[in-house]
This record gives structure tokens, C-alpha cells and sequence, in this order.
DNA sequence: CAGCACTCGGGTAATTAGGGGT
DNA sequence: AATGTCCTAATTACCCGAGTGC
């Protein structure tokens, strides 16, 4: 099947990030601000978070940063 | 909403683990500097552990020594 | 359209990290 | 060797009202 798949990478609302750090969704919105996550945001201004660098940030895998 | 989980482990705060062992939480951080107790680090630096492992050593459940 | 849970901001307490000393 | 306590700096948690997502 497969119908339709827009390459959509899977994104994690402030709250489910938050649940996998053990945080408050606050701390997690400051990660953001302080450019240690990626945030994407809706035309509401809502943060949404990549998947793939939450669960690799909880593994401990350093992140790249884009350039110093 | 109701935040669904992906796949998150529980994990605790340094102060409910320190709690339930009835000691200083400085003291399970030096646990944790030992290697004594698995620990995962928030983006800010801060700990925490792994419930099931910090239940399983509350039960006397011995954990993997690398033989001495 | 209405409703509810969640997130956004800011601001202020409470924890935690880290080293040092008993 | 193992804990508990004191200190400062940093990080995180809870308070509010208003807006967003579905």
C-alpha cells in the first residue's frame, strides 16, 4: 500500500520529547532556543522536533553543529 | 492530545532515586560517576536513571560485574 | 462554531552539578 | 573507600495569561 508518502520525517511534539528526556516541555522549548535541538515550526509558532536527533541525543550520540 | 509515547523508557530524577535508597542525592550521582548505575544526561547536563535498573538493584537483583 | 489539551511567552522557586573539606 | 555537608553557578520546574492545534 504505501498511498502517500510526502517525504515526511517523523516529528515529536514538545511533550513527547520532553516524556523521552524525563523534562518539563519548558526545558525542551529552551534546548531549542539555545540551539542545542532542531526545532521546525508550525505557522502558528508551535516547535515540532526531528525524531531521529531526540533519539540519537538520548543515546548520547553527539551531535553535529554546523560549523563553530 | 495525550502525548502518545514513542517508545520511551521511565526514567527518574536524581531526587526520587536518592529517595528511594534513602541517601544523599549527591550520593547517587557518585554512583553513577562509578558506574555503579547507568546514567543518561539531559542536554543541560543533568542526570537520570533508568527505573528499571534502579528497581532491579533496590530488589538485591545483582547487576553484571565484568567478573573479577 | 465551540471546546479542550497543548504550547507559547515571561518570571520566579527549587534541583542539580561540581569542587572542596569532614 | 564511602557519605553527608557547605558553597557557587548553571539548569530545570512551576506560576500566570493568551494563542494554537485538532
Amino acid at each position: 500500500m504505501t498511498a502517500r508518502t510526502p517525504d515526511a520525517e517523523p516529528l515529536l511534539t514538545p511533550a513527547e520529547v520532553a516524556t523521552m528526556f524525563r523534562v518539563d516541555p519548558k526545558t525542551v522549548t529552551r534546548w531549542a532556543k539555545a540551539g542545542k535541538l532542531t526545532s521546525i515550526r508550525t505557522l502558528g509558532g508551535h516547535r515540532r522536533y526531528r525524531e531521529a536527533e531526540v533519539r540519537a541525543l538520548l543515546a548520547g550520540i553527539p551531535q553535529q553543529r554546523s560549523e563553530v
